[in-house]
RNA sequence: GGAGAGAUGGCUGAGCGGCUGAAAGCGCGUCCCUGCUAAGGACGUAAGGGUGAAAGCUCUUCGAGGGUUCGAAUCCCUCUCUCUCCGCCA
């Protein structure tokens, strides 16, 4: 969330830059919230203030009936407050973090620029199939079974497939640590404190995310809820930072009200597997730690020699907590793009520069040498989320004949280099 | 799942209705002495909020929530978590 003083102090900027990023929100009900909430707070000290001061000694009967009217109007004032003050923090919850001033204005969430193109897309000379064609008919994934199990968009991976999760993920974490990540496994749930510290809206009409019922436990839907959280109420020392984490998760999306994207075999679906990078450090740091990240996404996927370009997220397609997000899209050969023709780019990671806002939701702090305290900087992005790096690593490397080449990279953490077709037994 | 014990500041730990936002120790900070180390002394040292230009004044917080009371870290209820023992189990 936001500062509320900052709100106070720089409504129409704060209004503005709500605009851009196409949130509703009545920020003008919110101060007046805040500024009745402030009222009716100066009082209820007052009253209290003389209470404890009749408290610190014997009182005489006269002035017990006195602080019995004060309790009695503590207590009124306060039932008066706290609605106030929910629908207070409801307001400034949905209030979006600031924005980068290189970010594009746009009211179209697709029009995203282009910041860097890498690669042409993948030429072939033959019909190319999409990666449930592959898929079928190499056998490597079930959507009838996972149906029948599961519901609709589960799949179960199969054969070369599923080895080719704990390829890429072997293929990733390699690289992380080489840039001095700790690697990490976590919970796949977690409290909804966290999520909605982290500025995830665990209850809204269009959430994103699985709850469990009975509990205050959502399953997370990537990773970046449980490494963000994880030094929730915590004032770390500068000199321990940064701390640069990365965890293997499965991610789970409930992908509700998304009906009208693109959601083909298992672009689109309610669990997948995602190494998620996480970086805790100070303000100064934050725009280079976000270069690094990029760079990091960048060369996971030049490694799997997957055509790709950034873009860099306009306004309009910002999530909540994000200062700025870019992202990598991979050509995709088989999945046909908005003329009706086969080919088109598509999101594989992610990476943003959340700022302050998600410390300051999960007050999370450090300290300098000098005993300042201010809140920390997050940065998260997707190292490799394993489902849409598979789309692109079937669709960009079909072979003529129908096989389907593994990656070289991939080569040491998997016992084949080619998918081919089964021969049933 | 059953039985018991517990949850207090950065840490250890006292307090068990009012003078306790909290003893003592450790740690940390500033200063003094010594000055090669080691040791010694003085003072300071929780977080968050309201108000204010600031100094200050003030409120809240002793796991969380509710209750009793003029007054709660202290009493009552509910919950969560931790530890020990038993059971079960990957």
């Amino acid at each position: 969330m936001l500062d509320i003083k900052y709100i106070r102090d720089n409504t129409d900027l704060v209004k503005a830059n709500t605009k851009n990023r196409k949130i509703d929100v009545d920020i003008d009900r919110m101060l007046m919230l805040d500024e009745q909430f402030r009222a009716l707070e100066t009082k209820i000290e007052e009253l209290r203030f003389e209470r404890n001061v009749a408290s610190k000694t014997k009182p005489t009967p006269g002035i017990i009936e006195r602080m019995k009217k004060v309790g009695d109007e503590v207590k009124l004032l306060e039932d008066e407050q706290l609605p106030l003050h929910e629908e207070l923090k409801a307001l400034l919850m949905q209030i979006p973090n600031l924005t980068h001033i290189d970010v594009k204005v746009s009211d179209d969430e697709d029009d995203n620029p282009v910041v860097e193109a890498f690669s042409k897309p993948t030429k072939f000379d033959f019909e190319v199939l999409d990666h449930v064609q592959l898929a079928q008919k190499l056998d490597l994934i079930e959507f009838d079974k996972a149906t029948k199990v599961s519901g609709a968009k589960f799949y179960y991976l199969k054969n070369e497939l599923a080895l080719m999760e704990f390829a890429l993920i072997g293929y990733a974490l390699d690289i992380l640590m080489k840039y001095g990540f700790i690697p990490f496994t976590t919970p796949d749930l977690a409290k909804r404190e966290v999520l909605e510290g982290l500025g995830f809206n665990p209850r809204g009409e269009s959430t994103q995310v699985y709850n469990i019922e009975g509990t205050d436990l959502s399953l997370i839907g990537t990773a970046e809820i449980t490494l963000g959280g994880y030094h929730a109420d915590e004032i770390l020392d500068e000199l321990e930072l940064p701390k640069k984490y990365a965890a293997v998760s499965h991610c789970f999306r409930t992908e509700a009200g998304s009906y009208s994207k693109y959601s083909k075999g298992i672009f689109r679906v309610h669990q997948f597997t995602k190494i998620e990078m996480f970086v805790y450090c100070t303000p100064e740091n934050a725009e280079g730690f976000h270069k690094e990240l990029l760079n990091i996404e960048k060369e996971i996927f030049k490694g799997l020699d997957i055509p790709f370009r950034v873009v860099d997220h306009c306004t309009a397609d910002l999530g909540g907590p994000s200062y700025r997000t870019f992202d990598l899209e991979a050509w995709m050969p088989g999945k046909p793009n908005k003329d009706g023709v086969m080919g088109d780019w598509a999101e594989i990671t992610s990476t943003s520069n959340c700022t302050d806002y998600q410390a300051r939701g999960l007050n999370m702090k450090y300290k300098t040498k000098d005993g300042k305290k201010d809140y920390l900087y997050t940065l998260n992005g997707t190292a490799i989320a394993i489902t849409r790096a598979m789309i692109a690593i079937l669709e960009n490397y079909q072979q003529v004949d129908g096989t389907v080449l593994i990656p070289e990279v991939l080569h040491k953490f998997m016992p084949v280099k080619k998918i081919e077709v089964k021969v049933k037994k």
